[in-house]
Formats: structure tokens, C-alpha cells, sequence
DNA sequence: TTGTACGCGTTATCAC
DNA sequence: GTGATAACGCGTACAA
């Protein structure tokens, strides 16, 4: 692989000019510029990225983090991410967590070793405390409703979104209602818990650990939830769910059964995907490629970094 | 940031000597070793990764080429190549094209610069000749069903897949039998619509191009298709399509309008998704994550790379 | 077992 | 406009 010393000699220039004329650099003469760009094409030269990046201190490689791919709502943010990425010339680096720690530690550790210039919380397990300790390598930024501001964040009001949805669960007649997170531990998760625990409150209802389900996620959990609402002696009549997914196995699941719904079961989920569309299933719509974007804009503006809320939006379909 | 030199001096020992402690070498006395450690310690030493990179000319990172991340297919394609990529230690450089010729050049080009190690294309727009010309650069896996061997590849036999689904069809009794494809142009689809020919011949029926749908990728698409459906003359009882998604759009959709499954229109599609075992759809399972891993393998073993082509299963449910 | 010195390929500074 | 030359931070012959 030829470098930019040989493409010097051969074009009877040095180093520097070849280089100016590598980055469009002006202060060159265009007989200079020719032969450079003719020595090039005969060594078939193309420059060395890593080289360039210990050189210039960055990379335009960005990081994410997610838990998992295969999870809708973690795509689309990526889709977000690369759609934005894009437009500033960014690269991704994907890496997968399955919410381990450790994993996470080494994202941050890309991030303290150069390679990434920033890094992208989709989900975290790690601590606000660690992750805060690398803020000084690079920006980072958490898909999250985050009460802190030392780090920026992107989510919707998760809580308020979650007392929505039960408002309108109440109206529509329902005060044994149910919920599933995806992972209890998370922030957003603490957030829906605490809006559930406000709303059962306020309506006189006990707050009964055994109608808070976690870890549900997909099509699959939405169909055990529903074999296990019908062995439930104590029955919700709604359920506020994680997601599109985990709504459409209950549905699917509860129409074979022939359980009626809304009137017997009801059913309200969150992200609003095409699958939501398609079964009819009341949803609350998130612009989740939407935070992908606006994460990387947080990465791109180093003044006005903030915690923004987007705005969320229920659809009444035909499962309330 | 502390560099190794610093490490040396405070710890009273050569460079050398610092990069042995780092990269685990024998022959270095506890003592010293000890003393590197205590530097480094000290001014809160990390490695630079680029400089390493340029260094030693690898960088672990693997390239891989998708046009999108929320088809389920490709996602499934990474998540296998994520979870092989874990043992060898390497990590994940996303490329999302969009099938845009001039994305999948860059991700070439990341090749070229030695950015990457290697390159995975899940899906490719750009010719074979273009691609084979920067093997050189580092090995290229492609996730396709390709005639060629001077690039490895993965992938079922979609040829053989494709006929046995149409033969499965007829078995039920079907002759009138339409097919979807996710990107006419593409290599794995040749081989479907090769099929599709070959088994549309030995039943004497002519090939209808307006019953081959090309872009037939979502949940929406499958909507529309069986919307479409309603709208013909002349109306194929069976389809064999791209993926489940688009097979869950055309089910829904034909339920709603009361259409008899599978009697009136029957439905087999590929990949076998948690949706399809859902809504009883009648579907041709892939390795898909098989396939990532298998690519990932590829990369690893600079010897046997070849073609090789993993087994499919028939899965028989509610829509044939 | 340890240190010196050079190479990796590029950018940036500064003098001309 | 142009060219030396010094970084950038690390790995590694080679010598000792």
C-alpha cells in the first residue's frame, strides 16, 4: 500500500503538499495538484483512516449502545441515528448489550480510548455514576427520561405518557388494570411504575405487585401474558403495555380464545409501529426514530446540549 | 492524556518495557511490572486505539452492510454476526444503505483504508466485479446465494427453497400461484423468480408477469397486496412471499375482509418469525442468525472460506 | 530481561 | 505556494 511519502517522490513534491492536496487545501499550484493527483492514480493510493485519526485526535465513528437489535424500538432508533449520522458524515459503531454491564463498559471504553468520538445510551444498565466519569472523553447522550441534566437526554415524558394512557383506561370504564415493562430496573420503567402507582392512587385502587409484569418484550411474552390472564383468579380488565409487540401476541392470542375484547380484556400499548396499524391496536404513538435524530444533533452541537422531551400521541384504534 | 512515555518515565523503565506490562508479555521482572502498573495508576492511563490500530495495521472492527435495520431479516443477520462477533472480540461498523450503490462503496472504502478488517454484506447492490476488487484489501463475506467462489458466501439454497415451497403449493392443490420478492434485482431473488419459472413451466402455466410483486418487504406491503388481490380479474389462489411480515399483512388484511384461508387464497412466506408461529402462518424457516455467525467464522478462518449453503425447513401451519 | 530506535501514515507548524 | 520536520501514541526488531 503505497503512502503519501511515496506519492510525494513520485510527483516531485513533498509531503505537505500532498496532503494539502489530499484535504482541498488551497495554496497549490494546479501543475502540483495534477501531478499529485496523477501519482496517485498510478500507485493506486488511498489513505490510511487510522493513521488520520491518531493524527487529527477524532474519527467520525460514533457509538451506540442497545440491548438488542432484534427489539423494534432499539432499531428504530438506530434507523434515527443513521439517518441523522448520515447527513454529518458519521459512522456507527454498533455495540450489543443484552443490558450487560460489562459490555456497556467497554462502549465507554471505546469512547476513553479515541476511537469513537461519541457515544449513545439507546438503553442502559450501567449507572448514571460511572457513565458520568467518562463525560470528559466525549459526549454522551441517554435515550431516557432522565431527571439529571449533567448529561444530555432524549425520551418522551415517560410518566406523564404512562398516566395518559391510564386516564384514558379509566374513562373508558377500567380500574383493574394491569401493566409490563420491559425491564424493571431501567429509568423509563421506574417512571411508568411511578405514574401506575399515582394513578391507582388517586382512583382508590390497591397497587398489586402481581399485575405489574416485567420483562416483556415480544410477541411471544404478549402471548403468555394472556394464557396466564386466563388462569389469573383475580382478573384486570386492561392492560397498559411495553409495546406494539408485546400487545400483539396478547390480541392474537386473546381473539383465539375468543375472549372479547375491548369489553372483556382491553388493551393499550406503547410505540405505534406498523403492526399496531395493521391489528388495530390502541397505541401510544412515540417518535422513536425521531430521538435517534435529535441524539445525534446532540452530539453534533456542543453548546445547547439539554434534556428534551418529545411529544407523545394516543391512537384510539379498536383495542380499548 | 497520558501517553506511554509518560508511563516510562514515572515508572522509571523504557517504552518498551510499558507496551510488554500492556500487551501481557513475559519476560518483564514483577518489579517493574509492578511500577508500570502504579504509573498508569497514577495519571489515569488508557490506551489510544487508533494509535494501536495504525500500529499494528488491524483493528477489530467488522464491517457489515445492511439496507435496513428494522427488516427483520437483516436485523437477525447481525444479531448473529453480534453475538460471533463476541467470542473472536471484535466489533461492529454499521453501514445502512438503503440498497444505495454509492454507501456500499464507502463501506469499501472503509476496507481500503483499513478502518475495517472485513466486510459482511447481508444484501448488495453493487456489482460483483466492483466488490472483488477490494478483496485485497481484507476478506468480504456475502450473505447471498451466489454462483461465484472467489467470495465466500452464506446463505440457504433459495433456489431449492422456492421450489419446494411452490411444490408444497401445488401439493394442496394450487396452480394459480402468485409470488412476491423483497428487490427483483437482486441475487437471491433471481433465484426465487428462477424457480418460480422452472416449476410454472412443469405445470403448463404460463408466467404472468403482473403476478410476480416486486418491493414487498412489510407488514404494509402485505396490506396492500391482498387489497390488490381483491381487485384483480383474474385471481391467483396461493402466494409464496418475500417474508412473514408481508405474509401477517395479507393475512390480517384478508381476515378482516372474511377471504377463506386457506381454502380461497393461501399463503406460504419465509423466515419464520416469532409473527409467523403467532398468526399460524405457514412459512419456510432460515438460519438466519445461523447465517451471521457462519459469515463471522468466514472472516475468522483465513483457510476454508467457500460457499456454503445451510439447510431450510418446510413449516406446515394454518395458511397452505 | 531490558532499552534504543525506528516504523506505522497522516496532519500541523513554521520558516522560507 | 511550498517544504522540512515535529508531533500523534504505540509496537517491535535488534542490540545489549
Amino acid at each position: 500500500m503505497a503512502n503519501i511519502r511515496e506519492i510525494a517522490g513520485l510527483a516531485g513534491v513533498s509531503v505537505s503538499t500532498v496532503s494539502r492536496v489530499l484535504n482541498n487545501h488551497p495554496y497549490v499550484r494546479d501543475e502540483k495538484r495534477q501531478a499529485v493527483h496523477q501519482a496517485m492514480e498510478r500507485l493506486d493510493y488511498h489513505r490510511n483512516l487510522p493513521a488520520i485519526h491518531l493524527s487529527k485526535g477524532t474519527t467520525n465513528l460514533l457509538g451506540v449502545v442497545l440491548p438488542s437489535i432484534e427489539i423494534p424500538y432499539f432499531g428504530n432508533i438506530v434507523e434515527g441515528i443513521a439517518e441523522e449520522g448520515l447527513k454529518h458524515d458519521l459512522q456507527l459503531v454498533l455495540i450489543q448489550t443484552n443490558y450487560n454491564v460489562e459490555k456497556e463498559l467497554e462502549a465507554l471504553e471505546l469512547l476513553r480510548g479515541s476511537l469513537i468520538d461519541g457515544l449513545i445510551f439507546t438503553s442502559r444498565a450501567a449507572s448514571l455514576k460511572i457513565i458520568k466519569e467518562y463525560n470528559p472523553h466525549g459526549p454522551i447522550i441517554l435515550c431516557e427520561d432522565s431527571d439529571q441534566t449533567d448529561l444530555p437526554s432524549v425520551s418522551i415524558p415517560h410518566e406523564k405518557a404512562f398516566m395518559d394512557g391510564l386516564d384514558y383506561l379509566l374513562t373508558k370504564g377500567h380500574t383493574k388494570i394491569a401493566c409490563t415493562l420491559g425491564r424493571k430496573q431501567g429509568t423509563n420503567s421506574h417512571k411508568r411504575i411511578k405514574a401506575y402507582q399515582t394513578i391507582m392512587d388517586k382512583i382508590n385502587q390497591p397497587v398489586r405487585e402481581q399485575w405489574i409484569f416485567d420483562k416483556c418484550l415480544t410477541i411471544e411474552d404478549g402471548i403468555h401474558l394472556t394464557e396466564n390472564w386466563c388462569r389469573m383468579t383475580e382478573r384486570p380488565t386492561a392492560f397498559l403495555v411495553t409495546n406494539d409487540q408485546v400487545a400483539a401476541g396478547m390480541v392474537l392470542t386473546a381473539k383465539e380464545k375468543g375472549i372479547h375484547m375491548p369489553e372483556e380484556l382491553a388493551i393499550l400499548s406503547f410505540d405505534n409501529q406498523q403492526i399496531a396499524k395493521a391489528m388495530h391496536i390502541s397505541t401510544i404513538d412515540i417518535p422513536i426514530k425521531q430521538m435517534g435524530k435529535k441524539a445525534v444533533q446532540f452530539i453534533q452541537n456542543t453548546e445547547k446540549r439539554s434534556k428534551v422531551s418529545l411529544p407523545f400521541q394516543l391512537i384510539e384504534r379498536a383495542t380499548v
